[in-house]
RNA sequence: GCCUUCGUAGCUCAGUGGAUAGAGCGACCGCCUCCUAAGCGGUAGGUCGCAGGUUCGAUUCCUGCCGAGGGCACCA
């Protein structure tokens, strides 16, 4: 509809700039707020007015005195300034009806792939911890937004890369090995700087089970020589409290030398063990979570297979990377870095970044031209580096595309991992369900903080918006069985072709919504939006319920309206289904 | 200090180079003999952080200021 009005314009356009040197502006035509201006509104007039030297009015007039005639328009008013507003016959609507219903769910998608291809990386939490509620902000986005594009013409690959090599591994197994040992009877502390023991209580007591005492030393033994595992007290300066914490990462990594010596091969299979129990339980949240990847990609994997080396090879043979103080660097500040980045440190260890260019490297050689990347919004300043070292390889720093999620607040305060003090997003989901979690981060736009109020998700209120858009759903479902239970029957057939009895202000705000949705959707994919669909959603759940209360659907005595509101209302479910399921929220057809 | 995301109703948040800035919650008043009241209708509630600039028109774009979050490693 939207492009058979810009026709119009187009042509009377035509006309009216005939023989004048004016470059052409596109028509810009936009739905109406407001149902007293019609159904679309175009500024064009106003916007022509300067370069045509008369005032908007007139252009106006003029333009809607060469609108060729339509079937489709009842009225053309000029209002205001000179906005040119579109009445529309309540005809023109009710097509999209047989539309819907015709396409199912397939309604509103583009599923052709004509885009191109795709690739978006996700959540990639660390392994060394269960996921809070500031991945499950990123699942939520993540997922939705791959089946958005995926809706939209692109072909989609999502991945999730395993952060399961660095330093960070080792604190997770030596947190595990101390745990260990205390099961033991030994008199260690668990590390101030490690990860907390109750989530890797699991491992060290399954490690007891299996390899009984094959990993026990003295605390004796462990401790000896090490630095302190210090505290600051309580009032402490900064100074004072930043001391402290270089010296627990100290002791750390004195602690991750002491477990390699001493336990040789062992020490491998603790840190595997570790990180296959958290892996489990990351890979089960998602599951629960109804979030999907095509691929799990591991860093350790990326390193031992040579590929990094491969990739650092690549580097140098096009003189990107030079040696200096003893590290390698990579030459990221001629591609609009603010500084070079070290790829090797000087004592021979590769840096994240160094790997983490290498696993793009790899989406790259794997045949994805467009990489989007969803991380949290402290990983802001580590854009431009990969960003410019893509751009050094591929030319096209475009391909490479972030999308930052803004970090989640709680009433409770921040959370982190190693505070041990969080909400984690498995408790989030087995409370409050995937549904109204999922719903609940996506109706907040993901470059926005968001406040998670942990109480309203955990009560399953009525409040709980998920509900008013699952209820709508629901009731349509409930109007189809009552249907049956009385014996009658819905033609759809007839239904199609009696679309001209929707009539009232409430059908007409719902075939307006209906035929909108495609759109929609492409303007959120676009934006990288998925919180689009939601409010849309709601707006098609309010007409919906409007609706049902101000009219019956089922009608003893007009068998005609009976079908072509059946008609409506299924293709509202229809819809409402369609763009749940982009959201990745059930439609249920009873609540 | 530099970079970045923001500042919209009491609270949580949408929205937009255009006409009278919206929703939910909370407050108040109504609506179930009738397809699920997890619903509907209505009332009240605003200096779109502040100040300039661009524009026919700015809450939207630009600059500065104030306030909040996040970055600025040979950590991940």
């Amino acid at each position: 509809m939207k492009t058979h009005l810009q026709d119009l314009l187009n042509t009377a356009l035509d006309q009216l700039l005939v023989g004048r040197e004016l470059a052409r502006p596109a028509v810009g035509l936009d739905a109406t707020k407001d149902k007293k201006f019609g159904d679309f509104q175009t500024n064009i007039a106003l916007q022509l007015a300067k370069p045509l030297g008369q005032n908007p009015r007139a252009v106006a007039e003029a333009l809607v005195k060469a609108l060729p005639a339509s079937a489709n328009v009842a009225k053309v008013d000029i209002a205001g300034p000179g906005f040119i507003n579109f009445f529309l016959n309540q005809a023109a609507f009710q097509d999209v009806v047989t539309q819907v219903l015709d396409a199912g769910a397939a309604y509103g998608r583009d599923d052709s792939g004509a885009k191109g291809r795709v690739m978006v990386e996700f959540v990639s939490a660390n392994p060394t911890g269960p996921m809070h509620v500031g991945h499950g902000r990123g699942a939520a986005y993540g997922d939705s937004l791959a089946k958005l594009l995926a809706a939209t013409g692109w072909t989609v690959w999502r991945e999730y890369y395993i952060n399961d090599a660095g330093r960070q591994v080792d604190v997770l197994a030596v947190s595990v090995w101390l745990r260990y040992l205390q099961a033991g009877g030994e008199a260690v502390a668990v590390a101030r700087r490690g990860y907390p023991a109750d989530y890797i209580k699991h491992t060290a007591s399954k490690l007891r089970e299996q390899h009984g005492a094959a990993f026990h030393k003295s605390a004796a033994e462990v401790l000896a020589g090490l630095p302190e595992d210090a505290v600051a007290p309580e009032d402490a300066s900064e100074a004072q409290k930043d001391a402290a914490k270089a010296q627990q990462e100290r002791y750390l990594d004195a602690l991750i030398e002491r477990a390699k010596s001493l336990l040789g091969e062992g020490y491998r299979l603790i840190q595997r063990a570790a990180l296959d129990d958290q892996l489990a339980a990351i890979r089960k949240t998602l599951a629960d979570f109804n979030v999907s990847f095509d691929q799990w990609s591991s860093e350790a994997a990326l390193v031992s297979s040579g590929f990094v080396a491969k990739a650092l090879q690549r580097l140098a043979d096009k003189g990107l990377t030079y040696e200096k103080d003893g590290a390698l660097w990579m030459r990221t500040e001629q591609f609009g870095d603010e500084k070079d980045r070290v790829l090797i440190k000087a004592d021979g260890a590769a840096t994240y970044y160094c790997n983490d260019l290498a696993y793009h490297v790899d989406k790259l050689d794997r045949g994805w031209p467009m990489l989007i990347d969803v991380w949290g919004a402290d990983h802001h300043g580590y854009i431009a580096r990969v960003r410019a070292a893509l751009d050094a390889l591929t030319g096209k720093p475009d391909a490479f595309n972030v999308q930052l999620i803004q970090f989640v607040t709680l009433s409770s305060g921040r959370m982190g991992k190693r505070s041990g003090n969080f909400v984690t997003l498995q408790d989030l989901i087995d409370e409050a369900g995937t549904d109204a979690t999922r719903f609940f981060y996506l109706t907040r736009s993901h470059d926005q903080h968001l406040e998670f109020d942990i109480d309203l998700a955990r009560s399953q209120s009525n409040d709980n918006p998920v509900y008013y858009v699952q209820y709508a759903h629901a009731r349509i479902c409930r109007v189809f069985e009552q249907l049956q239970e009385k014996g009658g029957h819905w033609d759809a057939q007839a239904g199609k072709a009696a679309l001209h009895r929707l009539d009232n202000e409430h059908e007409k705000a719902l075939l307006t919504l209906l035929q909108r949705y495609p759109e929609m959707l492409r303007k959120a994919a676009g934006a990288y939006t998925p919180h689009t669909v939601v409010f849309f959603l709601k707006d098609l759940a309010e007409a919906l319920h409007s609706y049902y209360n101000q009219h019956r659907f089922l009608l003893d005595d007009d068998a005609e309206l009976q079908n072509a509101r059946l008609a409506l209302v299924a293709a509202t479910r229809q819809v409402l289904r369609n763009g749940l399921a982009i959201l990745g929220v059930s439609a249920p057809e009873k609540m």
